[in-house]
DNA sequence: TTGGAATGTCAACAAAGCTGACTTAAAATT
DNA sequence: AATTTTAAGTCAGCTTTGTTGACATTCCAA
């Protein structure tokens, strides 16, 4: 617990320390998705379809990168394209997603947010948000830098760069 | 980008950079999971059984915490028991897992891994191991601390010590 | 005009969650 | 001693979300 750190920043990493990092990664995760799950449940309660951490993640990206076209998606949420038209189906059915025709090559389907699915994102990232800012705060800036540097070292270079130029054009 | 804090340590959080850490988590979870899966896939060409998360997680929690109780890992994994029974069972089955009458509570069943669970364990975590490792290093030593502050203020805390408790007893 | 890319659809299936109902055994309580 | 509660397990059936494979449509580009 002491001093895990020696002379010019080499990491000394047992294996417990490592391990305690994995647990982290499991429970933060578990606390991470715990409100949008929880307010899905509800929402599902009233309702005939029901919508979970996929269709949570097809809103939440759709609104980040407005525009983006089906074959994107797949690539950011990385499942079949099978399991995301099932998602997309039963989004656009209900009147939370509208596809438009590309106007530059006109086989890509643009996503969009309809008011109504502009609403039900923002319930969703209102709670995620407001988790993340707390513990944001609990920890203090510094360990946030520090929280953001081992999550960019963690993920996949490529995919986030693809993500990150995606959604610079979608601005 | 340049100054998101200001005065004494006071966070000035836009939606912007809390929605950044949470596409952040998605992401960097997605790779923190990546090798295991990769190596559960492989495994799985040969066998019959088919491995995949759930076992992961069981297998990773009773090597953690050897000899504990179903109860608790159903606690700890936040699954229903026919989930984690389903999971347990071809675990048992394979004779990776073994369950033992409990000493003074004879309803309990208390769970260790055999030879052969615990050389899955731990193919599967050394490359989550790796992976962090590679990660830790790559972000520093100040940055690591950073990160689990922010992933111990995220987590539910109830579920988080009475993990922390179960691991004290089973040493 | 032909080939390939993007999209979508149908069918079938698997992993991993869920609920509800029920049994057995042991422990705890009344 | 009788009753209730708890731990574990099982059976049946259902849902969500992932997977393949086969195939049609549309349209761009060589």
């Amino acid at each position: 617990m002491s001093e895990p750190i020696r002379g010019e920043g080499l990491l000394f990493l047992t294996d417990e320390q490592l391990q305690q990092g994995i647990e982290g990664m499991f429970f933060a995760y578990r606390g991470f998705t715990a409100d949008p799950d929880r307010i899905l449940e509800e929402l599902n309660r009233d309702r005939d379809q029901n919508y979970g951490r996929a269709h949570h993640r097809a809103v939440h990206f759709v609104a980040r990168a407005p525009g983006t076209t089906v074959k994107n998606l797949l690539e950011i949420l990385g499942v079949t394209k099978q399991s995301l038209n099932r998602v997309l189906r039963t989004l656009m059915e209900d009147g939370l997603v509208v596809s438009k025709v590309g106007g530059s090559d006109r086989r890509e389907r643009h996503l969009f947010l309809t008011e109504a699915g502009a609403d039900l994102e923002r319930q969703l990232s209102d709670v995620q948000r407001a988790r993340m800012r707390d513990a944001y705060r609990a920890a203090g800036p510094e360990a946030v830098r520090g929280f953001r540097q081992v999550l960019e070292a963690m993920m996949d270079k490529e995919l986030h760069k693809k993500y990150g130029a995606l959604r610079d054009k979608s601005e």
